[in-house]
DNA sequence: GCGGGTTCAG
DNA sequence: TTCACACTGTCAG
DNA sequence: GACAGTGTGTCTCTGAACCCGCAG
């Protein structure tokens, strides 16, 4: 499909583009030792800087030099002995025999470590086992596996995590960013950056961020442990910084995942404690309902009642009535009777299938017109073609490398209001031809460029055109600005299908096989299209063997 | 030998 | 390096 | 009916090389 070769040096040239774009901007809240890691780096000639990087995207700090083979590189030793020269990197080191064990094969470690007689026994154990009993005469085994490789242990892997750090704003993304957008394999829209808005404003935040993922890196490990290793590990997270939403969100993102365990292994309190220290949904509705679990009805109450007066998300503040209802209730207090909604419901016979449930009723639909499995897709999809330019518009901060599918702030919930008036035109466009045409330039000049609202391969010319015909424009502006409203939580729980009869009109269809009910997100879509008249309904699909 | 998993390269 | 959705099991009213 | 926990398909690309465990 695509025949795009990457100049034989492409790795270098990223690391460089990488290093050199933070240096540029961040010199005066580097560290010393990351700076001497960039003076250093720059001091060295091609070779070894090619052959420093080549290790670096390799995994681990340690590496046997019989399994380094790049041609393009001239002397692999020569660029070693340089990078050793510079600090960058170490020739057989000392180290525990621990760390060089696994350095080896299985094959390797019998060959090399166990004497003739010893092989019957040692030759059946697995990886692991046999790497402990090895290590019962490390000295030995240290000694033997040094003599077999010549090891190189690079340095430098912290400073230059800073340096992702800053150039990313996070440490998931990497130099494979650079390869799969050069192989053409991830398009990222062309938006502006910002020199002037940096990511970072102090060396203390950027401490505060490595903190976190030095954190979030032990939390695999960390989540099985006792209520008591989870509040420590909590207490090691870095502290708060009210000027800066990112951070507060990651760390909230944690502590809400550390307090859930806390709650699985009944330790309300200290579950109840870290809550506490969340700011973001579900923080407020796990306290209301722990206080009920331990029988603290009023203050389960009062949680219910903060929500209500300010709720942070629709979820938390349909939570907050019905369970506040349930609590008030079996204990005679009064409450407001939430609302409910009878979903209008269809009930069929379909004959299983090998298809899925949302497919079959598709193809049954097919009978009452055109039909198609789009779940959020569509919806989402719509938006983002209307609103491309207002989502990558140059808002202060939002830009800061060129490997964003969003801006920065993109589920934020003052995302829409920081972009309110390129909005409200926007908005104003929908009655008008405007629309129609911008979501099919949209969709062609854009296509296969990153927008997390558009899902490219579940979208084509006939299904937008026949939406874009048959739902009105006043439809189009309420489900906009309800899904504008709280990104994170209203991309998702839209309709299975949608259904566009023969002649005119629209209907949204959500497919319930046996055994499956409306999920909450779904349920507050299904109020949502009550409310304003659109077509919807559930199909329950039950199966049987008439065809 | 295979199948599954991991690592690496581009 | 998940996320959205479906499915299953439980508990209580 | 409410809730929790788990499974599934899908994600970021894909193919080659390698390693390991297991069956034969
Ligand atoms: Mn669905
Ligand atoms: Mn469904």
């Amino acid at each position: 499909m695509k025949a795009v070769d990457l100049p034989p040096d492409y790795y270098l040239s990223n690391f460089l583009s990488l290093v050199n774009f933070v240096a540029d901007r961040y010199t005066s809240l580097l560290s010393p030792g990351e700076k001497t890691f960039y003076d250093s780096f720059q001091s060295v000639d091609p070779d070894a800087q090619k052959l420093y990087v080549r290790l670096l995207s390799r995994k681990g700090q340690l590496f046997r030099r019989s399994k380094l083979s790049y041609s393009e590189i001239d002397s692999i030793e020569t660029a070693a002995q340089i990078l050793a020269g510079a600090g960058l990197l170490d020739i057989d080191p000392v180290v525990e025999p621990a760390v060089l064990v696994p350095l080896f094969s299985k094959a390797e470690l019998l060959a090399l470590c166990v004497e003739r007689g010893e092989l019957k026994t040692f030759r059946t154990l697995g990886r692991g086992a046999l790497e402990k009993a090895l290590l019962v005469q490390a000295e030995s085994v240290g000694l033997r596996l040094s003599g077999a490789d010549t090891v190189y242990r690079i340095n430098g892997e912290e400073a230059f995590t800073t340096f992702k750090l800053c150039y990313f704003g996070n440490l998931r993304q990497d130099l494979t960013d650079y390869v799969l957008r050069d192989l053409g394999l991830q398009t990222y829209e062309r938006y502006s950056l910002e020199q002037r808005h940096l990511l970072f404003q102090s060396r203390a935040q950027i401490e505060r961020h490595l903190q976190y993922y030095r954190c979030a890196e032990q939390l695999d490990t960390v989540i099985g442990a006792d209520a008591d290793t989870l509040v420590d590990f909590h207490a090691g997270l870095p502290a708060k910084d009210r000027a800066d939403k990112t951070l507060s969100r990651r760390l909230d993102r944690l502590t809400l995942t550390l307090a859930r365990q806390l709650e699985r292994l009944d330790a309300l309190d200290q579950a109840d404690m870290l809550y506490r220290a969340c700011e973001r949904p579900p923080a407020r509705e796990r306290r209301a309902r722990l206080a009920a679990k331990q029988g603290r009805p009023a203050a389960a109450l009062a949680f219910c009642r903060d929500i209500l007066a300010a709720p942070r998300s629709e979820e938390e503040l349909t939570f907050a009535g019905a369970f506040g209802y349930r609590i008030a209730r079996r204990h005679g207090d009064d409450w407001p009777q939430p609302p409910a909604y009878q979903v209008p419901t269809k009930t069929v016979v379909l004959a299983a299938g090998p298809a899925s449930v949302e497919w079959a009723a598709a193809e049954y639909l097919a009978a009452e017109g055109r039909c198609f499995y789009v779940e959020n897709t569509l919806f989402n999809g719509v938006l983002g073609l209307f609103i491309w330019d207002i989502v990558f518009a140059p808002v202060a901060g939002a830009f800061f490398n060129p490997f964003q599918t969003a801006p920065g702030d993109f589920y934020e919930p003052d995302f829409h209001i920081a972009r309110a008036e390129l909005l409200q035109a926007r908005f104003e466009q929908l009655s008008g031809p405007a629309f129609t045409d911008t979501v099919k330039r949209n969709f062609r000049h854009k296509r296969g460029i990153a927008n997390p609202l558009v899902a490219w391969q579940y979208l084509s010319e006939e299904l937008i055109d026949l939406a874009l015909t048959r739902i009105p424009a006043a439809h189009w502006e309420k489900i906009f600005r309800r899904q504008l409203a709280e990104l994170r939580n209203n991309r998702a729980g839209l309709p299975d299908l949608v259904l566009f009869p023969p002649d005119s009109g629209y209907e949204l269809v959500e497919v319930k096989g046996p055994g499956d009910r409306l999920q909450k997100n779904q349920l507050r879509w299904m109020c949502f299209f009550a409310e304003h008249n659109i077509a919807h309904r559930v199909l329950a699909v039950e199966w049987g063997d008439c065809a």
